[in-house]
RNA sequence: UGAGGUGUGGCCAAGCGGUAAGGCACCGGGUUUUGGUCUCGGUAUUCCCAGGUUCGAAUCCUGGCACCUCAGCCA
């Protein structure tokens, strides 16, 4: 992966590169991407499987894919096929490694009947409610709750008979017995188990009580013999209870809980709560709407693994709060779709032109390169007819200064085929909007240039009337208007702040007819305005095209500072 | 007012006592049959602030300040 060699440092790989130096582990690394099956994955968790996997496969390690199964009330099937997909997609292997916490639930059973025989644990009969009160405050100590101190045989048979089913939901717990002065509020007796009556989707109606994350997730790492478990930030506050839970059981294997600062991307959420709220409430099509930050939906836009790869490399991971631009991701795909997509031409918003001097029902093929920056990709024919269509854009009756491309009297290039110079503009004479403009072409200039050295101005990208096929084109823009939609005040709503034009689809669109029968998922670059790709609404005569990333575009940067004076 | 973290350019991020890497963004020049690509050049006398140690501090010490996380039987 050339990527790669992009990567810097950062104070995980200090950590492991000092571990090895010290033997630690005999020198293995092992880590593991531990998604709970509640939602689709989103560019953030494609950071941290980048770095798990990453990490392993340059140390020559393994990376487990285990799936955080401990609360079936959230979790679902359909997600653990979604994130396999996306793994797999991003280009990472599990091999072996592909575990659930689920599949640890007896061992787990057996380590808390062992941790209550130490005097470790005990059964709670709180209410939810009675819990929190008990709990304190941040500020202030809880109490001990008045069943911290049943006996040990009292404990096993409680618990053996919450396993049993003979308790409701919410009737008991299993609490760690710690401290309830600590500081630090995870280790003020945390819940280890609760009972919930309800079919699990791989240990059917086994189980009626579930472990709790920082149980299970510390001793699924160490069963499985993990040596870096790295998570985010906000786990930084359960490292004492992972650290606790390891020694207190004398654990042989006790992996280093490592905590990095999650990705947060401009004008995007990477909260799965509030992407699911999208999903629902119709804001998006879909998981795979190509504007959600998800895995699916970037692979529906068009994005590609290696440029998601290089992005996350290039952000780094570090522990500080911090929100990357959009612009670096769409550097990454640009730079990627560069090298690689082939390009065509096509007409977004057509304007029709009519070369006055041409047979009328000649047809000619001109060549054109498939990709300038690959000296393999070769070549192919455009026809070419009196009758054409160039952008709206690229025609202006009255030209602004610095405006270089076709105006009345002016004459441009059409790229690989002759240059044309405007005669006459056709308007609507109600609205007085160009319905067509007339130009000759200069015969001389077959394939785009001149004997003579002559200079024109501009090129522009155009395709024939009668010789392109129909299609469809949907832009996208940023889904929220605001660059941080998370950081709202107190009664507001992210929704406030979606971008109403997120989504614009325009269904009069021309295509070379190269592109005819285009399978769904292939990308192209549109000469001069953004790659491309094609999406599976495609239907037999209609493709539709998705804008993954416009091309950079300094005309609009000028045009904008001319406006702006 | 408890505990744990974090502060380096617009956005990321190296830096680990020897005098501020790199990327994105931005600004300018060159090349160009994509106003794309490519290419050349510019952009922190300064690292949250204030003291201190040192020949020398973004790096060490002291004291402030700001921001983030934690009071689920979620993960």
């Amino acid at each position: 992966m050339a990527e790669e060699s992009l990567k810097v440092t950062n104070f995980i790989r200090d950590i492991i590169n000092e571990d090895i130096k010290n033997n630690k582990n005999n020198g293995n690394v092992v880590t593991r991407f531990p998604p709970e099956p509640n939602g689709y994955l989103h560019i953030g968790h494609a950071k941290s499987i980048c770095l798990n996997f990453g990490l392993a496969e340059e140390y020559k390690g393994r990376c487990h894919l285990r799936f955080d199964d401990t609360n079936p009330v959230k979790e679902d099937v359909e997600y653990i096929e979604s994130i396999k997909e996306d793994v797999k997609w991003l280009g990472f292997d599990w091999g072996e490694d592909l575990y659930f916490a689920s599949d640890h639930f007896d061992r787990l059973y057996e380590f808390a009947l062992e941790l209550i025989k130490m005097g470790k644990a005990y059964v709670c009969s709180l209410s939810a409610d009675q819990i929190r009160e008990y709990r304190g405050t941040l500020t202030e100590p809880g109490k001990e709750s008045p069943y911290r101190n049943r006996t040990i045989e009292e404990n096993l048979d409680l618990f053996e008979r919450m396993k049993a089913g003979e308790f409701n939901d919410g009737e008991h717990v299993l609490r760690a017995k710690i401290d309830m002065c600590s500081g630090n509020l995870s280790m003020r007796d945390p819940t280890l188990y609760r009972i919930r009556k309800v079919r699990h989707h791989r240990t059917g109606n086994k189980w009626c009580i579930y472990p709790m994350y920082d149980f299970t997730h510390c001793l699924s790492d160490s069963i499985e013999g993990v040596t870096h478990s790295i998570c985010t930030l906000e786990f930084e506050n359960n490292r004492p209870l992972y650290d606790w839970i390891l020694d207190t059981l004398g654990m042989d294997c006790h992996p280093q809980q490592i905590e990095f600062a999650r990705l947060n991307l401009s004008y995007t959420l990477m909260s799965k709560r509030k992407l699911l709220e999208l999903v629902e409430e119709g804001h998006v099509t879909g998981w795979d709407d190509p504007r959600m930050p998800t895995i699916s939906g970037l692979r529906r836009r068009g994005y590609t693994p290696e440029a998601i790869r290089d992005f996350c490399g290039r952000i780094g991971v570090a522990k500080r709060d911090s929100m990357v631009d959009l612009s670096l991701l769409e550097h990454c795909i640009r730079e990627d779709l560069n090298k690689r997509a082939p390009r065509v031409m096509a007409v977004l918003n057509p304007l029709k032109v009519v070369i006055i001097n041409y047979p009328v029902d000649g047809v000619e093929e001109v060549d054109a390169l498939n990709n300038p920056e690959d000296a393999d990709a070769g070549k192919r024919k455009i026809p070419f007819t009196r009758e054409l269509y160039i952008e709206r854009d690229d025609f202006r009756e009255d030209p602004p200064k610095k405006f270089f491309r076709l105006a009345p009297g002016r004459e441009v290039r059409l790229k690989y085929a002759y240059y044309i110079k405007c005669e006459e503009v056709i308007k609507d004479k109600e609205t007085g909007e160009v319905m067509e403009v007339r130009c000759t072409y200069d015969p001389e200039t077959r394939g785009g240039w001149s004997e003579d050295g002559r200079k024109v101005k501009g090129t522009l990208h155009w395709v024939s009337a009668d010789r392109s096929i129909e299609s469809e084109v949907r832009l996208y823009d940023h889904l929220f208007t605001k660059e941080d939609p998370s950081d709202i005040a107190e009664g507001d709503d992210c929704r406030n702040y979606l971008n109403p034009d997120s989504l614009t689809v325009l269904r009069s669109c021309r295509v070379e007819p190269s592109l005819a029968g285009s399978l769904p998922g292939s990308r192209f670059q549109f000469e001069r305005l953004g790659y491309f790709c094609v999406d599976p609404d495609s239907g037999e005569n209609m493709p539709v095209f998705n804008r993954i990333v416009s091309l950079r575009d300094s005309w609009a940067k000028i045009e904008k500072k001319i406006k702006e004076g």
